[in-house]
DNA sequence: CTGTTAGCGCTTTCAC
DNA sequence: GTGAAAGCGCTAACAG
């Protein structure tokens, strides 16, 4: 491995100084000759020169990299995020520095201290919440911005989605479509208030409609839990007209089939909805009513508020909300 | 924004110096006495100290962390490879940066131009091919991996699939279950080796079973091209047995419903089949037939390469070819 | 066990 | 127009 050229070696090479080179790299071209601008362009050129970023950033202290970290870079709410944040970051001139915490509070604390370390300008974090106490110190230093998991810390920012009122609003419809019985699936949603929102959001629609909640808690990853969720939701499916309704995507995905295996005839005696909008939602048959997360613009307004702030400007601390909607589609037997 | 404490500070705060310090950071606690370290723990602790990574990176000319460019980072490809690569990477104590390049060249080679600037130490892309001379040169300074676009670079690693076998093999199995016809869909296959490696194999099957090979070029985004695409198909599948294969699993998510909408029994009259393995391949009825590319496996083979050569360990450049499967389903009426 | 010091590659006064 | 030199925060000889 050759080792690289400094603005030293471009220096020699041109036969200037340090000083005239770092200028001609600044822009700067006022204050030297057409002459000697050429000769440094053509010594770059030759040598491959790439001015080093980290002794710029050193000097500067600036980085111009934020970091994100998502609970798993496949999740589809983590992909969209991450792409239109990334987008809007690259537009701006910054670069992203991606990880994972897998939704685990220690990994996470790790994550962001190692981005301090590395100077990042702003994280965006789907944080697990634990970190909480710690984010609104770091909040003090750079732009922090919690995403999904839109916690109201001091001087952190938050972009949301409207989970509960979502959540009530396509439960609610659900009723109101004849449904007599609709089993919610949900992840555990201790300590996850998307997850707390969505449920609750369910439970208002049930005391509104007057109907008995009934809540399955599946784990992903064990189907016992799901089978068990699946009896039940046949077992109502037998008496009366029962609606399934899933608390993501993720979890509808992992018993979609199993759910059509059961053999009710859907949308007629089972309904089937879901909160996310899978990419597949209207590929089954019939496609599927669900409640749309306005994930690409989460992505671009924590872009925005990011380069807002870094670019100088005031930018108050919010909680952002980002309403989703419900899309009626051949699943729950409209649309 | 109280700027963050350095070295400087703890030593003067723990009244030794700069160097005991940075002992400390780096685990040389033989070299000090029980005293001298629980005092800089308790003063880093105090302080919220952070090491910089910059300043650290500068010097010891290694930053810790690699780059990925990928066109699109929502493609199902780049979501799976990222994130085995990011896996694999994080567990080696690399960070990862990434970018898309959107497919764009110029911007392709302005990206991995600032990666290098920040002194990745490797890079790992998805590539035009159109900067192979830029990586040739480069991967002699770092380790580079073409991942995908698999072409052959001196010294630089190249990942991919065996895309043409697979695709003649699925293309081949449609002609021995019955289809008389099978209906090619691909994107412009002009410069990308894995689309033209995909072509050939179809155009193979077409050959060695004496039938006349059908290629549809549509683009994505284009509705049109998908509708004349789709009039060829129905206009075969109205006097023969007809399969639609499609080159990737974008493809075939944007014509998938149009496709039904036809009207052809799948998967009788008309059989569909896919390169790629989308996450709703068994969601919709009949699960889709198709060739499961083996993503996770490319993003670890590309990690366990990079950090097998960060760690000095000599590996010689070569073409990686991890082979895809293909999975009868339903959809070609089988499986 | 601990400290002094010379850089890593770049930017930025301040002088000429 | 141009350059000398200090210093960004850290590491690593070398010296005690």
């Amino acid at each position: 491995m050759p080792k690289r050229a400094t603005i030293q070696d471009v220096a020699r090479a041109a036969g200037v100084s340090v000083t005239t080179v770092s200028r001609y790299l600044n822009g700067r071209y006022e204050s030297m000759s057409e002459n000697t601008r050429e000769k440094i362009a053509a010594v770059i050129a030759e040598l491959g020169y790439r001015p080093n970023a980290l002794a710029k950033g050193l000097k500067a202290q600036r980085t111009e990299t934020v970091g994100a970290i998502v609970v798993n870079m496949s999740y589809p709410f983590c992909v969209g995020f991450l792409r239109a944040f990334s987008r809007t970051l690259s537009a701006a001139g910054y670069h992203l520095m991606v990880a994972e915490s897998e939704g685990d509070a220690k990994r996470e604390r790790q994550l962001i201290e190692s981005f301090v370390a590395n100077r990042v300008e702003a994280i965006a974090l789907q944080t697990s919440g634990a970190n909480n106490d710690y984010l609104e110190d770091l909040a003090r230093e750079m732009p922090v911005v919690l995403v999904d998991r839109a916690f109201a810390l001091r001087n952190a920012y938050a972009i949301g989605t409207n989970n509960r009122d979502a959540s009530r609003e396509i439960a609610w419809q659900l009723f109101d479509l004849g449904y007599d019985c609709v089993v919610y699936l949900t992840e555990d949603e201790r300590g996850i208030p998307t997850r707390t929102d969505r449920l609750e959001g369910y439970l208002d629609a049930c005391r509104v409609a007057l109907r008995e909640p009934v809540v399955m808690r599946v784990r992903r990853g064990d189907p016992a839990s799901f089978r068990e969720a699946l009896a039940r939701v046949d077992a109502c499916a037998r008496k009366e007209r029962t609606a399934v309704y899933t608390a993501n995507g993720l979890v509808l995905m992992e018993c979609y089939r199993p759910l059509r295996a059961l053999g009710h005839k859907v949308p007629d005696a089972m309904g089937i909805a879901t909160f996310d909008q899978p990419d597949w939602a209207d590929l089954v048959d019939p496609p599927l009513t669900c409640v749309r997360q306005p994930v690409e613009e989460m992505g671009e307004a924590a872009g925005r508020i990011i380069t807002a702030r870094l670019r100088g400007e005031a930018v108050a601390a919010e909680v952002l909300v980002v309403p989703s909607t419900v899309v009626m589609r051949g699943s729950t037997g409209r649309g």
